[in-house]
RNA sequence: GCGGCCGUGGCGAAGUGGUUAACGCACUGGAUUGUGGCUCCAGCACGCGUGGGUUCGAUUCCCACCGGUCGCCCCA
């Protein structure tokens, strides 16, 4: 019988959860000086979502979803990225009517994507993301930007490189998709299988190709930018200027497409340029969406995001050897000596507790030595040693691990001499 | 969906077609009845992913399967 975890899930064991809380605790706090709330959606949505929302054409939809039926027929999916359902709440609850515009949320959570597992890459993986839904200000592309940048600095990793992009506007997309197609129709027997489905499909995506990059037909392929009417390239140059006046530094990538069909105008990609990252190099991207909650239902509406993945956040500190802070485990390991005395232990172990100090002591009867020895191990700041002879006296000594010193105390001094000390 | 590599105690890891499967860490006990982190001694795999095959004999060779991992495509 196997019931290990599924292929591509993974259990995050305290050791590791510790790092996860820091970095959740970070965002939180980023969502609320850049002023975003939270939103939860559910983690399964109607299948049709995603569809709609994410698109036909990409990845994720073809070959990517964690689609099944459940019990009353009904056709779901478990959520592969956050961006539609977030639109779909909107749309729902009519957030566009409520006064508070644009609506600024986030969310973190876990997200599902059926593929082939590798570094960096898990069938279930957690995304912090925002989006900033009823505004089409260039500053709040880059505001949504200079947060994504910020929650990587937070944390403390510096070799992160900003590739900017712009899609332009429909009537852009479209002059350059037509731009595309006549471009690499005399070419399409050459080219791989996919790109010749992409061509018919989704063209822009020929672009990113990394079977044919090197084709011939790649170099003087058409490049979005010259295409983009004069709204989509102003509007491009407008996001660059806040940009720059937040000296956030940035690489204009023109291959740079996304693979989601819902991206207009800006979108960007974050990357690790930490030696030895792997081969997964992207931390985060996002872009605008103009169309798409109007695709899902809604009012003229356009909106931004932008969602990181933890797990390759977490890769990347590790390549940058960057050590999170952690809070000390324990203020007082509690060593008990002999039966007597631990009727007095768990007493002042509950008082010491009450007074909101982190107690532990020993449930394993072991000898002193070993006692010592776990108190080290759990990184705690003091040990207080309880046997007979101090449950006779009524005072025992608090010990400093650190430094050694010793100072004896009655059992009702214990906690403020530890809460002045700690 | 396709390809490479790997699978030995709680963890890391060596090794061999044949009689006792190194070593390190961790853990437990002792040297040392109540003050640890150092040192020394001792203990700790009836077993080398699962099943089948070759063989007098397999953890070691072969096959299949399972699991892990890395990479391709694409992405977070």
């Amino acid at each position: 019988m196997n019931i290990n975890v599924p292929r591509g899930t993974e259990d995050l064991l305290p050791e590791q959860t510790k790092r996860w809380q820091v970095i959740e605790n970070t965002f939180k706090r980023l969502a609320e000086v850049y002023h975003y709330q939270e939103i939860r959606t559910p983690i399964f949505e109607r299948t049709e979502l995603f569809q709609r929302g994410v698109g036909d054409s990409t990845d994720i939809v073809q070959k990517e979803m964690y689609t099944f039926e459940d019990r009353g027929g009904r056709n779901l999916t478990l959520r592969p990225e956050g961006t539609a359902s977030v639109a779909r709440a909107y749309v729902q609850h009519k957030l566009h009517g409520k006064v508070d515009q644009p609506s600024k949320l986030y969310y973190i959570g876990p997200m599902f994507r059926y593929e082939r597992p590798q570094q960096g890459r898990t069938r279930q993986f957690t995304q912090f993301g925002i989006e900033a839904i009823g505004s089409a200000d260039p500053a709040i592309d880059a505001e949504v930007i200079a947060f994504a940048m910020d929650s990587y600095q937070a944390l403390g990793l510096k070799s992160l490189k900003l590739v900017l992009n712009s899609l332009g506007d429909k009537e852009s997309r479209e002059a350059h998709r037509q731009a595309l197609v006549n471009h690499f129709t005399p070419y399409k027997n050459e080219l791989c299988g996919d790109c010749q489905n992409r061509l018919e499909q989704n063209p822009l995506r020929l672009l990113d190709c990394k079977v044919d990059r090197d084709h011939p037909s790649m170099k003087n392929a058409p490049s979005i930018l010259e295409y983009l009417n004069d709204y989509s390239s102003n509007y491009f140059e407008e996001v660059k200027k806040h940009l720059d006046a937040m000296e956030i530094k940035y690489t204009v990538d023109e291959t740079l497409v996304r693979g989601l069909d819902y991206y207009t105008h800006t979108a960007f990609e974050i990357m690790s340029e930490s030696e030895g990252f792997g081969a997964i190099t992207t931390l985060s991207g996002g872009g605008r969406y103009n169309g798409l909650i109007q695709d899902l239902g809604g009012p003229e509406m356009s909106g931004i995001g932008f969602a990181l993945s933890i797990e390759r956040l977490l890769m990347a500190l590790d390549a940058e050897k960057v050590e999170l802070e952690q809070p000390k485990e324990l203020d007082c390991f509690v060593i008990t000596l002999g039966d007597e005395a631990k009727y007095a232990s768990s007493k002042l172990v509950n008082t010491l507790r009450k007074n909101n100090l982190k107690i532990d002591q020993d449930y394993l009867g072991k000898k002193m030595k070993a006692q010592f020895k776990a108190a080290d191990r759990y990184n705690a700041k003091f040990v207080v040693i309880l046997g007979e002879e101090e449950v006779q006296s009524g005072v025992v000594n608090v010990k400093n691990i650190e430094t050694g010193e010793e100072q004896s105390v009655e059992f009702d001094d214990v906690a403020r001499l530890i809460k002045e000390r700690v």
